[in-house]
DNA sequence: ATGAAACGGTTGTTTTTACAACAGAAAGAA
DNA sequence: TTCTTTCTGTTGTAAAAACAACCGTTTCAT
């Protein structure tokens, strides 16, 4: 566990707090770390979730697969990002999503009852990282809310140049990467694969962009 | 101010607070009062958003209207709800959206800086409202992925069916009433009007449901 | 190195949507 | 009341998406 220090010191939930307390405070939150391949499954929809979840090594989709099989993608979670927040307050309910490796994946779990109730030990940072939770929680619901503007679009092209505008944005460049394959990135807009495709190289032929791979230029 | 204390004994806020508290809270919050007229604006799109927002009478949108002028509808807010809170963390930006008085409205408005940071008094009961925040925004983070699964939907009807159902399930009833009218359940699941109404008289005429304005019974 | 699986692009067909234009009903104001 | 505005449903057309089937390329495991 202690191996990971150094990556929960540059997470939203432990900005602050230093190396030692970070490391007193696993034993008084009780963390317990898991590991996962590729392809397997961290939460399902309908469990119940009871732990805030940081992702230390690989990455995670946050997915939803309908009775027809159509997967929507809601959320990608990368190292330090965390999951199941969402779930922390009691009575929240069963989870509404899958939660799957993307690649081999490693995850701390947080008891969540531990985390809100303020324990004797370290309070001062416990406190702090209640607030961090916060903060956390409320970046990831402006997030959703940038998604939803996203899927909101009426056609294929709006919605991909909605979504490729706003991560050239994020990463302050003309040239970037998506963390989606062409299948990924269908079920994250909920549209067609096929059709994406299709539309994406109509677009390059119209010189709007060019990609090769998960690599895009807008022009 | 005071007239509004029973309103907000019963929001989620102030869960667990009683009168006297509030009344307290009240000031060492800076509430203020402030009305709209229909149809105004109380955030737009753009602005900085430094409050924590309360509805203590009427009802207003949260909503966003594109460079084309298409409108979507992100969420409504109901009397005792809140809003505006994703904006509470320092650094998280101007508001993406728009909110907007769908009948004359009034709303408190509680400083950001002054909800975070504990106060000399009623602290115990500060505290609360802090955590009573934390579980509100992660319902709101709940709803919200809740839409995106009925954004999710490819067609116009399994949108409905996505959004009808749920709605029948909160209210616990196959008839139940929708706080939207036509135009307005179109731009809150994104898609024409006019083919929306189409597609629900499709489905009256095959059985599925019925409905009479706003009241709907799912067979 | 080789076979299998995953991936991305292409095409054609069918279904669905958006858009526009209109009409009757309901609601609201003068 | 009467006039006006808003709301809802209806229809037809053009555009777009979903779906299915296929193929060459890349990636991966053996």
């Amino acid at each position: 566990m202690k191996k990971y220090i150094p990556v929960l010191e540059n997470t939203q939930l432990f900005a602050g707090v230093g190396e030692a307390e970070i490391s007193a405070m696993l034993g008084c939150l009780q963390a317990q770390k898991c590991s996962y391949k590729k392809g397997e499954y961290v939460f399902r929809q309908g469990e119940q979730v009871n732990n805030i979840t940081v992702l230390v090594e690989g990455s995670l989709h946050i997915q939803r697969d309908d009775y027809w099989g159509n997967r929507s993608i809601i959320n990608m979670i990368r190292v330090g990002e965390m999951f199941g927040e969402a779930y922390a307050a009691p009575g929240s309910g069963a989870s509404l999503n899958d939660v799957v490796a993307v690649e081999d994946s490693t995850v701390l779990f947080f008891d969540v009852k531990r985390i809100l109730t303020v324990c004797s030990s370290a309070c001062r940072f416990h406190s702090m990282v209640v607030q961090n939770l916060f903060f956390a929680i409320s970046e990831k619901n402006r997030k959703l809310v940038q998604k939803l503007g996203h899927m909101a679009k009426r056609t294929t092209r709006e919605k991909l140049i909605s979504y490729l505008s706003e991560e050239a944005g994020r990463q302050n460049s003309g040239t970037f990467t998506i963390p989606f394959n062409r299948q990924q990135l269908a079920d994250f807009l909920s549209v067609d694969r096929s059709a994406m495709s299709n539309e994406l190289c109509k677009m390059r032929d119209e010189g709007l962009l060019t990609f090769q791979k998960n690599r895009f230029t807008l022009l």
